[in-house]
RNA sequence: GCGCCGGUGGUCUAGUGGUAGGACAUGAGCUUCCCAAGCUCAUAGCCCGGGUUCAAUUCCCGGCCGGCGCACCA
């Protein structure tokens, strides 16, 4: 780990950010304990999170269990699709994905969906030999490794259920049931913000991969047909763009507004454009470094089989780029998914302005011919002539017309179909919304913001580390210190601490040590404004408010100091100001 | 999952085949009093298991954890 990531994690222990769950046990690869200013530091983010993109978006919020029944993953694909299949070299010890050399030395185009003995067979059977030194991998077991946690719901063997994989499925499969709390109108959003867990082959670099962690999700249904993101309302935002095609050919980032990058075609998707410029002046709010800070378009192959585009928010740590956010397109895939496996409605209904007329081709079958002639089949076959007329109307223009029925040809007279051109009125339409996805890593944004808000500067020719949080997400909003704990000071002190207290801040009281130290505690911390008490009190009723930032102080009467430091955590006030 | 390197108080580290020393931090006290001052005292450590040995924190093996590289990251 390079400096930044090292003075991170050792300021994240001792100061209780974040720690290796479970030390006492060796640890555990891969999951993380938030510590108490860490905890406060990630709710505060979620918070700000919940403002701008439930609340002030008008979107609606869900919270699902962790755990889910097979069935649901069996529909979104993560049964299959999240399952890698590995195979171990026996000489050099490389890990290589089996199903990719097969597909690769092989004419098998979907060797994923094959079953691993078949991949292990196919590899002895071309001899497929290791890429990395070139030993045969003929006869080495092909092993399965699921990224989904199993667990079992109930006693006994139960039944299977996983830990979902993201949150998203927590809102896709309850969609008839939002809809309908939706009035069946679109477009409307559905955030969740919760964990997710996924057990990665090889968790890495602290907070940045683990197999326990925090998403906020936002899924926006929209009519593909009809609705338009609300763009003039971020037109003017400024975006830097890292598009695929700079990728590929060497071009570098370009800052474009968001109008611009819909103008050029250069994000090609509104509703994502529009969520780029509300996240960009968000992820300034929590205080992320915008000169560390990207949107890189995903590249042709790396997109998610659903996904027609789909762009990452990206933040510099360490000389590394960390996918903060995902901003995806995911059509209508998932709720044609769980449309198709549960076999309930995933669609919304669309009424038109005006009732429409249509003709439609229906049959009426007559089911005292059918009936002797095909016996018990005679009900399937009605059921074949009702799809055949639906799909291909032109079948019934002769005498007979012929459909298959577990392979078995029957042949219908034309006449005894009851086959006929029907005019229907057609009042709307079924819709499959589609959806648009920014799905944020909120682990990944306190870590990015502990890395950007790091300071250090000279405080009278003494080296000081301040941590650069915005007031309103930082986990302490105000210190408070007596100058002295005696003459009454202290008292004084915890009075104020009190106030503060039952105004709704977050208060830190300390007395211990000088009262330098005690400023450069609540700097490490981030803790934006600290009070003192000083001998002047007792007298005047006024207290000196510390400015973290700049460490410059200014006298500040009692009476009203909870609304004060309130506005300058809300951003009302600057301290400039005071 | 593989390879290389590593693991000593809360943190950073010194050192050793005879169980450890410092700095910072923390707590108590004195002192000082608006930016990590000083003094005294105190708390607190050799990742886990097995082996070799009279004796293992030290050497060997395995595990766990971490860093880096490979692979992986719908």
């Amino acid at each position: 780990m390079t400096e930044e990531g090292a003075r991170l994690s050792e300021l994240a222990k001792r100061r209780g950010f974040f720690f290796r769950t479970a030390a006492a046990y060796g640890g555990v690869a891969g999951f993380y304990t938030y510590g108490p200013q860490g905890a406060t530091l990630k709710d505060n983010v979620e918070a700000a999170w919940r403002d701008r993109f439930v609340t002030r978006e008008g979107h609606m919020e869900v919270s699902s269990p962790d755990v889910m029944p097979e069935a649901v993953f069996e529909a979104s694909g993560h049964l299959d699709g999240f399952d890698d299949m590995l195979v171990d070299c026996p000489e050099c010890g490389a890990s290589h994905r089996a199903d990719h050399l097969v597909e690769d030395a092989t004419d098998v185009a979907d060797a994923e969906s094959m079953s691993p003995q078949a991949v292990g067979e196919l590899i002895a059977e071309h001899d497929i030999a290791c890429p990395a030194c070139g030993v045969a991998l003929a006869g080495e077991p092909v092993e399965e490794f699921n990224l989904m946690f199993e667990t079992t719901i109930g006693p006994g063997s139960g039944s299977a259920g996983y830990l979902r994989p993201e949150t998203a499925q927590g809102i896709f499969v309850e969609f008839p049931q939002l809809a309908e709390y939706a009035r069946n109108q679109l477009p409307f959003g559905v955030a969740q913000i919760g964990d997710a867990y996924r057990n990665e082959i090889s968790p890495r670099k602290g907070l940045v991969r683990v197999r326990a962690f925090t998403q906020a999700e936002l899924e926006h249904f929209v009519d593909p047909e009809e609705d338009e993101p609300p763009i003039e309302r971020v037109a003017d935002v400024t975006l830097p763009l890292y598009s695929a095609q700079a990728q590929q050919h060497g071009g570098e980032v370009r800052e474009l507004t968001v109008g611009e990058a819909i103008e050029e075609g250069v994000v090609a998707n509104d509703w994502i454009a529009y969520y780029l410029g509300v996240a960009t002046p968000w992820y300034e709010r929590i205080g992320v470094d915008m000169d560390r800070f990207r949107y890189r378009q995903h590249l042709p192959g790396e997109l998610a089989h659903y996904a027609a585009d789909c762009w990452d928010a990206e933040t510099e740590v360490d000389g590394d780029w960390i996918e903060a956010t995902g901003f995806a397109t995911r059509a209508d895939y998932d709720l044609a998914k769980h449309a198709e496996h549960s076999g309930e409605d995933y669609s919304v209904f669309k009424q038109y302005d005006e009732p429409i007329a249509v003709e439609r081709p229906t049959v009426d079958p007559d089911m005292s011919v059918l009936g002797p002639e095909f016996g018990g089949a005679a009900g399937e076959v009605a059921d074949a002539l009702r799809s055949l007329a639906e799909r291909d109307p032109d079948a019934f223009d002769g005498q007979e017309v012929t459909v298959e029925v577990d392979d078995t040809a029957h042949t219908v007279p034309v006449e005894a179909t009851g086959f006929g051109i029907e005019e229907v009125t057609e009042s709307g339409e079924h819709v499959r919304p589609h959806v648009i996805e920014p799905s944020f890593g909120v682990g990944r944004l306190v870590y990015t913001v502990l890395a950007h808000c790091y300071e250090t500067d000279l405080v009278d020719g003494d080296e000081r580390t301040y941590l650069a949080l915005p007031p309103e997400i930082a986990p302490t909003t105000v210190g408070v210190f007596p100058l002295m704990d005696k003459d009454g000071l202290g008292e004084r002190a915890r009075d104020v601490e009190r106030e503060l207290r039952a105004a709704g801040l977050a208060v830190a009281y300390d007395d211990s040590g000088a009262i330098g130290r005690r400023y450069r505690r609540q700097d490490e911390v981030g803790t934006p404004f600290c009070v003192t008490v000083d001998y002047d009190t007792l007298d005047d009723h006024t207290v000196t408010v510390r400015d973290r930032d700049s460490t410059d102080q200014k006298r500040v009467a009692i009476e009203g100091l909870p609304g004060t430091l309130r506005s300058l955590r809300d951003g009302d006030l600057a301290f400039a100001d005071l």
